[in-house]
DNA sequence: AGCGGAACCT
DNA sequence: AGGTTCCGCT
């Protein structure tokens, strides 16, 4: 029965987010629901199109309209579903699959169980966790996580060939804290020195998103955004991650003024950190914004944003993460003009590069099954890394991958995990040359698509599954 | 409520 | 592969 809900028919531009009364198109409607293109699996994997459940459980719980169904509670990644049955419904509707409910929706996440994306918060009704170490950090390329001493450990890129640190504080080191709201942060932290070999430093403590704040609240972060997938290559508004130009230190290209990027859709703290960047992220900021170091809170404007709601954040992803993550997310999308619907929370697309943590075996320990309460998670099932090897997915490109390491670029960012400065990231120069077209924006425009990326695309910042790829679950 | 096996579907 | 459906069990 194909109900004919979701289908091939269903292009982009779409709605930004799965939100009821929201039509595009309505053949890719279903029973007046739309859904994001960016909720489907690439087209390049089997079953494309097709939303998983962790994604549309992931989706929920990003919009606030749904915080009375699912909502984020409790220790960072876990959420709680209030309304079982509002849930499956919606579930099912997604699904059009009228008789689903939250046996069989409950029956679906413990599917996840096994392949360590989600599991039960024992002894608290209806809540589970998403394991977020199990997942692909793509497009973080400024924080050039492949880089870190964190994964250089088992960096399939590198050879990496040292013990991985897969001890907790190694996994929290990638999943800080959330500052205090009342600290001050920079993506920058530039305490130490002036700019030049230890001068920027990109903490990453300082990406609200990245971290959990408050110890019993701990929003993860605005994981997927809302932006609708684009088609390949398709960089609306110019911006073409690939190119190196793009990230050049000496050829970002300013946005016309006045341009896409009001400054309302820069609260706090990105706005002064974005301010605080080195360019080619200081660029972003629409003129006079750079660099004031505006305070304009988080409640600020009308970004849309509720207060607390960690800020996304779009900055252009550092090419260095091509060979390792797809690139294109978000980025060509964010500034376009099918984006109006919901610009209004500024998105950071920083390149990790495809990171992912999980361990070689599948199931969970049996300690971690044990663990109950829900008090703390597990550190076992965190506790594993590795580097997704996504090297097939860019078989014709794997000359363009970096070796880490190889050259150094002083004036690239440097990262600092618990204090650690990592190393730094890879000199723009390390890219593959590409042409540059003359008009400012189109020459950020892809001249000739590198590969075809194999993660879905357009998310500002996106989390991949590894066990749903064709990656590194061993099952 | 929650689990997991099994058959089945797409 | 990623569920969906059913069901017995705890």
């Amino acid at each position: 029965m194909d109900c004919n809900c979701v289908s091939d028919l269903l292009l982009p531009p779409v709605p930004t987010l799965w939100t009821p009364g929201q039509f595009i198109k309505p053949s890719s409607l279903c029973n007046g629901f739309a859904f994001p293109d960016w909720a489907y699996k690439p087209e390049s994997s089997p079953g494309s199109r097709q939303i998983q459940l962790w994604h549309f459980i992931l989706e929920l719980l990003q919009k606030e309209e749904y915080q009375g169904v699912i909502a984020w509670q409790g220790d960072y990644g876990e959420f709680v579903i209030k309304d079982p049955d509002e849930v499956a419904r919606l579930w099912g509707i997604r699904k059009c699959k009228p008789h689903m409910n939250y046996d069989k929706l409950s029956r679906a996440l413990r599917y996840y169980y096994n392949k360590r994306i989600l599991h039960k918060t024992k002894g608290k009704r209806f809540t589970y966790k998403f394991n977020f170490s199990k997942v692909v950090l793509v497009n973080y390329p400024i924080l050039d996580m492949a880089n870190s001493p964190f994964f250089l450990a088992q960096n399939h890129f590198n050879g990496g060939s040292t013990a991985p640190d897969c001890s907790p504080e190694a996994i929290q080191s990638l999943f800080p804290r959330l500052p205090d709201s009342s600290r001050a942060t920079s993506l920058f932290d530039r305490s130490t020195t002036a700019p030049g070999p230890d001068g920027d430093k990109l903490r990453l403590d300082s990406l609200p998103f990245l971290g959990s704040g408050a110890p019993c609240y701990s929003k993860p972060p605005s994981l997927l955004g809302p932006y609708p997938r684009s088609p390949p290559f398709d960089y609306p508004w110019g911006f073409n991650p690939y190119l190196p130009g793009a990230f050049s230190l000496n050829n970002c290209p300013k946005l016309p003024p006045g341009s896409l990027y009001p400054s309302q859709f820069y609260p706090n703290p990105l706005q002064s950190s974005l301010s605080q960047l080195p360019n080619p992220f200081s660029s972003l900021l629409p003129p006079g914004e750079a660099g004031s170091g505006g305070d304009r809170g988080q409640t600020g404007g009308t970004n849309g944003t509720a207060g607390g709601q960690p800020p996304r954040l779009c900055l252009p992803p550092y090419p260095g993460s091509l060979p390792l993550g797809r690139s294109d997310i978000g980025n060509g999308t964010v500034l376009g003009e099918r984006d109006r619907v919901e610009t209004t929370t500024p998105v950071l697309g920083l390149g990790l590069g495809a990171v992912s943590v999980g361990t070689g075996s599948d199931r969970q320990s049996p300690t971690e099954r044990r663990s109950g309460g829900g008090v703390k998670a597990d550190p076992e099932s965190d506790s594993d890394l590795e580097i997704t090897d996504l090297s097939d997915c860019s078989s014709e490109n794997e000359n363009d991958e970096f070796t880490v390491g190889k050259s150094l670029n002083r004036d690239r960012p440097q990262i600092v995990l618990d204090g650690k400065k990592g190393s730094i990231l890879p000199p723009v120069s390390a890219l593959p040359p590409v042409p540059v077209s003359p008009h400012p924006l189109k020459s950020l425009m892809p001249i000739s698509p590198p590969h075809l990326p194999c993660h879905p695309p357009s998310l500002p910042l996106w989390l991949y599954m590894t066990g749903t790829g064709r990656q590194t679950l061993s099952k």
